[in-house]
DNA sequence: ATCATATAATAACGCGCGTTACGTTCTTAG
DNA sequence: CTAAGAACGTAACGCGCGTTATTATATGAT
């Protein structure tokens, strides 16, 4: 069986987060660091737990993400008055500017990455990864639900 | 500009990474060792560096795989006689039971994940993949401007 | 022969991600 | 009201990956 595709998956994501935190650096970012901002810039005030949901990921990589971005200054963790369990997330003005500085070297990456592919390709191409997710976060379906956005 | 095809992406490899290294814990195993480890198979006797270039990692993140395998007894270093800055990589036998059982579940995972996708999407993403692998793979003028302080 | 440069591997450090275990704080059943 | 359980966040630990610096060895130029 031709299990070729998922190898080259697995490079090409690789080599793209590579790229992109080398770039990232000069700002003090990374990419797990700038989905975390982006995600917040669309949503402020969501607590951690649905941040982790958000981004698929487990709650204590959230944790570990914000000590970060929380130590730059470019977000703040908030008491829920109502329940003390809760910090809800809210953004800072210095991340405004990052922000737009991401979006910009995103759409560099995404030009240059798909730069051998016409229009139809690419959505072909998303439109099966988008499939394929669907497959591997099948088990989860409490975090499909929360991630209706 | 729809740059989703990049998020998408690297949702579906971190999945995926995810649920092998899942399964592959139950041989105290995990994805990267599991490539080592079949590279090797097709091709014995190789150097560490050389194993880096055709996976594409550097080479600390081989000798660091390397380290654990060994430690397992799956295979060994060998000296090179002509060069001793050298290590050649060798299996061992503990290591043929791993291999197919990998690769038998290689191909369970990619027939899950691509349940959804007829054979010429399949190719046709592996195709896209391909390309965006050697876009990201080629040395940008602006990358060896960098690095070359 | 010597000195400079290049290469193989490693050490040190930081970030991203997961699992397991834990403390704190609701919530709910009795 | 209290005891049991669930939920939120975190600490500890291991693995994967990178960059930078270091050591040991080869090789090339003068």
């Amino acid at each position: 069986m031709k299990t070729e595709l998922l190898v080259e998956l697995y490079d090409v994501a690789r080599l793209m987060r590579t790229r992109f935190d080398r770039w990232a650096r000069t700002y003090g970012m990374t990419r797990a660091q700038g989905v975390i901002l982006a995600r917040l810039a669309r949503q402020p005030g969501m607590t951690q737990n649905e941040m982790a949901g958000l981004c698929e990921v487990e709650p204590i990589t959230v944790g570990r993400l914000v000590d970060r971005l929380e130590a730059r200054g470019l977000l703040e963790r908030r008491l829920d008055p109502a329940d003390r369990r809760i910090r809800r997330l809210h953004l800072l003005p210095a991340a405004e500017p990052i922000l737009q500085e991401i979006q910009r070297y995103k759409e560099e990456l995404f030009r240059e990455i798909t730069g051998d592919l016409d229009q139809a390709t690419v959505e072909l191409v998303t439109d099966a990864l988008l499939k394929m997710k669907s497959k591997l976060t099948m088990e989860t379906p409490a975090k499909i639900a929360a991630a209706g956005e």
